[in-house]
DNA sequence: GACATATTCAATGGTTTTCTTGAATAAAAC
DNA sequence: GTTTTATTCAAGAAAACCATTGAATATGTC
């Protein structure tokens, strides 16, 4: 038989990937990562926390084996350790958003009124994109556009989209994602399309489930 | 623009799910509970804990949506909420599995030697039943046998073997399961069976996997 | 109504987590 | 070699977590 204390100790090993990912800061930072690489500061910048805040969680991400980092001068970039922890990311929402009280106003509190968006699903998209008759429209950060894209999309930031609006083809039916679901990004961009008179929906998730569902991608 | 904290709470509540399995008790738990229903008393035992201190364990999990609870005459039976929980601890283990460092040690610290032990694929355990070829034995305690079992397995407890060897016909080539791939029963079935001389293998995973890959089972 | 059983509640103390602050490193630029 | 920039380290305080203990509650039996 085995140790007195092995199983509990196997068991408590077995949840250290629950763990790291047991803390909103870290999620956060896991959903950027999801998109590529990034170095401290701007993952600081993205979860609005100090650096030294942002290093501590990073490095307790990095001790469960979630994350890798590399030196490059003198930044250190982040990055997911493999796709897996995407998926185990991905599950736990959808765990949260079956079973989790009160997550629906939460979501509301912070992404504002979806009803008047509309959104298409991935598999809507790809027949329209093979149909050939949508324009897709990446609002992620340049970097992250860089980094690996839905096949034909176009990348506009949603930072740029304002100014950028003369980019849109005439009369186009445009499709808007970003980081996911919970990302408002292609909510913002669709409102201000839809305010200008542009035909404009929102992908229902973002580019790390197209890519995990083994549809068409661009990369670098 | 939402209200500052918003994104925060946000990701704080889908992050409930991970910090509700954050525990190596939690996570004892949800394993057991993957074989169906169980009364507080008994899973006390499982996890080897108090009655009081699993009970707050199990009210954690109510609290977070994980599992649910009914109650009938003076006891109290606990389950998970929906599959989805089950798919969430199979991620958890993965993720644990090819990130954690350390966790080979912990697993042989408590299953032992497992390099002389036979293992089949689920695939081919499918292939074998449809050819008929293969006693499938389920070692799990009967209760978790009555609440579903591959098709065709026959139920000998783990603590029955012994005295039960006559049930297993003779010359015939055995493939044993248990709970899953954390789970020592099978290991210890077909080690019983290996010394009398009978031809024994263990599935790689256990019941719940068999299920999610929706293969045949028999449920009541 | 008294009693037994299964479960929960409440209080305690020790440990872990989390954020903050300020100092320490390491690489690059000057 | 000094300075700048990006990151990590270290120490401290508030909060959350976890096992333990003993009491309280709810259901069923006598």
């Amino acid at each position: 038989m085995a140790a007195p204390g092995a199983k509990a100790a196997l068991y408590d090993a077995l949840v250290e990937s629950a763990k790291a990912l047991a803390n909103g800061r870290r999620a956060e930072l896991v959903d950027v990562l999801a998109q590529g690489e990034r170095s401290v500061e701007e993952l600081a910048d993205e979860i609005d926390q100090t650096v030294a805040n942002t290093s501590q969680h990073l490095q307790r991400l990095l001790r469960s084996g979630l994350v890798q980092s590399r030196r490059e001068g003198t930044r250190i970039y982040y990055s997911l350790s493999s796709p897996v922890v995407g998926d185990l990311w991905r599950i736990m929402r959808r765990a949260a958003q079956e079973h989790v009280a009160g997550l629906e106003q939460l979501a509301a509190d912070y992404l504002g009124d979806r009803s008047k968006l509309r959104t298409i699903t991935r598999d809507d998209l790809r027949a329209r994109l093979r149909a050939g008759d949508v324009v897709v429209l990446d609002v992620r950060p340049e970097a992250e556009y860089a980094a690996g894209h839905i096949h034909g999309a176009i990348s506009i930031p949603i930072h740029d989209l304002k100014s950028r609006l003369g980019d849109i083809p005439d009369g186009a039916d445009v499709v808007a994602y970003c980081r996911g679901p919970y990302c408002v990004y292609a909510d913002e961009a669709v409102r201000v399309l839809s305010k200008k008179g542009v035909t404009a929906a929102r992908l229902e998730d973002g580019f790390p489930e197209w890519a995990e569902a083994r549809l068409p991608v661009a990369s670098p």
